[in-house]
RNA sequence: GCCGAUGUAGCUCAGUCGGCCAGAGCAGCUGAUUUGUAAUCAGCUGGUCGGGGGUUCGAAUCCCUCCAUCGGCUCCA
């Protein structure tokens, strides 16, 4: 007999070889309907694996996350099978559960694949997934596996193959389709309802353009037809807050391809929300013991060639250019620190100047490959919020701290709650990709680790995402379509400031040289931007949004009251709109209420009278009647909570 | 850059197994209306159907090519 210990800590008894869907029978019938695989020991195995040793055992559904990857992962083997019914000979590459739903990569050879090929594939699943085939685990030599996938002819799994040891390989059979696979899987195909293949991309084979590109089928299932549904409203409601759409109806920014690709343009609203946002972090930022400077666009291509990014990236960037002058070449700026390590050195420090922080809004441009722009996430052009703290080396951790309070200051403010802190570090096996020494990035590293602890963030690390010249740490928030941009970022760099030379005088009077930090605390004004607009549905908060108010006549009789309430209120720094168009006060209610303005303030006979303004709130309705005085005291109440420290 | 899909008016879209002058709603303009909490009415303007090339008596519709957009991949100082 086996010990089997459930979550709740209780323990129960049962035989060496019984497995977990026998076990959850035991407990009840309902539980065993819904169980998707077990974790066993923290590794996630078949409910219908036997268990042979005293263990600890949670039963996974699709309540639980690492329930609803078995879920997945089953329903792309279950794909496969249908694609290998209707393409016989397609190769298969990998095929695993992704965060939601699942994708098969696939060599279809010379067949095309196209969208329109879902729906039959779609019923193909579901017709065999009614025939409840099992899942069949068996372990194979490597010998055997080898032997399997050359008569398949399937180049990709040998590949696979060549990395995996004998005696750790394990097939699993369902239906008529066998595929090198660890597992785990459904106990049957039957409990797959609903499916609904999403899209077609191609993808190379493991993640390197040198390789072959696969086609990448992704999907996702359900157990209920019911969930697959809300889960495409979820997707079509998730596609209106989309920045590219709410940015153009909002009158936000707009793309020309006569300017260029990638190249954006910031409408009126835009440009005075983001004024507005840059303003906040100034204010911060002065707060903090900052200075501000401007440098220029371009860089003479000697300065990026000390820098180092000119070996970096030079080839794919934009071009030098040239000026009358023979062999001068300027760059357009990818990055400012360069400029802003000139201007450390536009005069002796001494160590007590240090910390020196010297912020910049520096707009930078770079060449970006065409497949990847995407709205204002992903452009050539942009502006970060960029500073450069040069500091003495006792005094990084201190510094990295502090700009991390800014960080989670913008965030709490803007009330993003959902982000991830990812720490990048580099690649101990690929040391060539990077510059300076082992010892400064070890230093760098433990110091940012260190800062995170210090503050108490969970944090993501990562191995091989450092930038070229240091480690960093990144805020990375999800757009409305749950892709992760990064937004906020932290770098530590004790590199550029051994290329430029910078140095201080120590109290030693000896020359030292300084620690470098990068920051921006938005990433650049553009992407952040861009999930701001996302993360509110385009309902800004009432500080920064453009337009504040927009009063409402009835008729064409109170446009002069309407502009002497406008006239008071901005005495109180409220901002906003009268609609003056001859139309009917719904009319003009709705069209304020489509361009997401948060208080309407509407004006008429009573109002006039009574020296009052009707109050409606967005997305709520009418708040009653209030004077000027009082509603602009309610505004800058609002205002006042939401910028609280 | 790569794979796939898409491209019709400022916006959202109809029209496409080739065939009368390419349509609608919204927006815009003009006029009427003077309006009380999510769309007042009428008239008008607006499109080399993404660009170029080809097939055809005839192309928004079929083919080729380029460009762009969308979804991914790769990349992201």
């Amino acid at each position: 007999m086996i010990n089997v210990t459930f979550p709740d800590k209780a323990v129960r008894q049962y035989p060496e070889g019984t497995t977990a869907m026998e076990i959850a029978k035991s407990i009840s019938e309902g539980l065993a309907r819904n169980v998707l695989s077990a974790k066993v020991n923290d590794e996630v195995i078949d409910a219908n694996r036997p268990v042979i040793s005293d263990c600890k055992m949670e039963f996974l559904t699709w309540e639980q996350q690492d329930g609803k990857a078995t879920f997945w992962h089953s329903s792309a083997h279950l794909m496969a099978e249908a694609i290998e019914f209707f393409f016989p000979g397609a190769k298969f590459g990998i095929g695993p559960n992704i965060e939601n739903g699942f994708y098969y990569d696939i060599d279809f050879g010379d067949r095309t694949i196209s969208s329109e090929d879902f729906d039959k594939i779609e019923k193909k699943m579901l017709e065999m997934a009614r025939l409840k085939s099992t899942f069949n685990r068996r372990e194979v030599s490597k010998m055997d596996a080898i032997a399997y996938f050359t008569q398949k002819d399937d180049s990709y799994k040998l590949d696979l193959l060549n990395d995996l040891a004998d005696g750790s390989i394990t097939f699993y059979e369902s239906g008529n389709f066998t595929d090198l696979c660890r597992g785990p899987h459904l106990p049957d195909t039957g409990m797959i309802k609903a499916v609904k293949l999403l899209n077609i991309a191609g993808a190379y084979w493991r993640g390197d353009e040198h390789n072959k590109q696969l086609t990448r089928i992704y999907g996702i299932s359900f157990p209920k037809q019911k969930e697959l549904e809300e889960y495409l409203v979820m997707l079509e409601e998730a596609k209106k807050r989309d920045h590219r759409k709410l940015g153009k109806e909002l009158e936000l920014f707009t793309f020309s391809l006569k300017v260029g690709l990638g190249l954006p343009l910031w409408l009126p609203k835009g440009a005075d929300l983001r004024g507005r946002l840059e303003a906040f972090l100034k204010k911060v930022q002065k707060k903090a013991g900052y200075v501000q400077v401007i440098t220029p666009h371009i860089g003479n291509k000697e300065l990026y060639v000390t820098s180092g990014h000119y070996e970096k990236y030079g080839k794919d960037s934009f071009q030098p250019i040239k000026t009358p002058q023979e062999g001068e070449e300027f760059m357009l700026k990818p990055m400012n620190c360069p400029h802003h390590c000139e201007i450390y050195k536009s005069k002796p420090r001494s160590y007590k100047d240090l910390p020196v922080r010297m912020a910049e809004f520096g707009t930078v441009y770079r060449y970006e490959q065409s497949g990847e722009l995407h709205g204002l996430t992903r452009v050539r052009g942009f502006t970060q919020d960029d500073a450069h703290l040069f500091c003495r080396p006792d005094q990084v951790k201190e510094e990295f701290i502090g700009v991390i309070d800014i960080v989670l200051y913008i965030f709490k403010t803007l009330e993003f709650k959902d982000y991830t802190v990812q720490v990048s570090l580099r690649d101990p096996n690929n040391k060539e990709k990077y510059i300076g020494t082992d010892e400064n990035w070890d230093k760098a590293e433990k110091e940012i680790i260190e800062a995170a602890e210090e503050k108490g963030l969970k944090t993501v690390v990562v191995v091989g995402e450092a930038a070229f010249y240091g480690p960093k740490m990144d805020f990375m928030v999800r757009d409305a379509l749950g892709r992760q941009w990064q937004l906020g970022t932290i770098q530590v760099d004790y590199n550029l400031p051994e290329r430029f030379e910078l140095e201080y005088t120590g109290n030693d009077n000896q020359k030292h040289r300084p620690v470098m930090i990068h920051r921006a605390p938005f990433g650049s004004m553009e992407r952040f931007v861009a999930v701001l607009l996302e993360h509110c549905a385009g309902k800004f908060p009432l500080w920064l949004t453009p337009d504040q108010v927009m009063v409402i006549p009835i008729s064409d009789k109170y446009i002069n009251y309407a502009k002497n309430v406008l006239k008071l209120l901005n005495n109180y720094e409220i901002r906003g709109l009268i609609d003056d168009r001859s139309e009917k006060a719904g009319k003009k209610i709705r069209d304020a209420e489509l361009q997401k303005i948060p208080y309407m303030l509407v004006v008429g006979e009573k109002e006039e009278a009574d020296g009052t303004i009707s109050v409606r709130k967005q997305g709520q309705g009418d708040l009653g009647t209030f004077t000027i005085q009082n509603f602009a005291e309610l505004i800058n109440e609002e205002i006042k909570s939401a910028l609280a420290e």
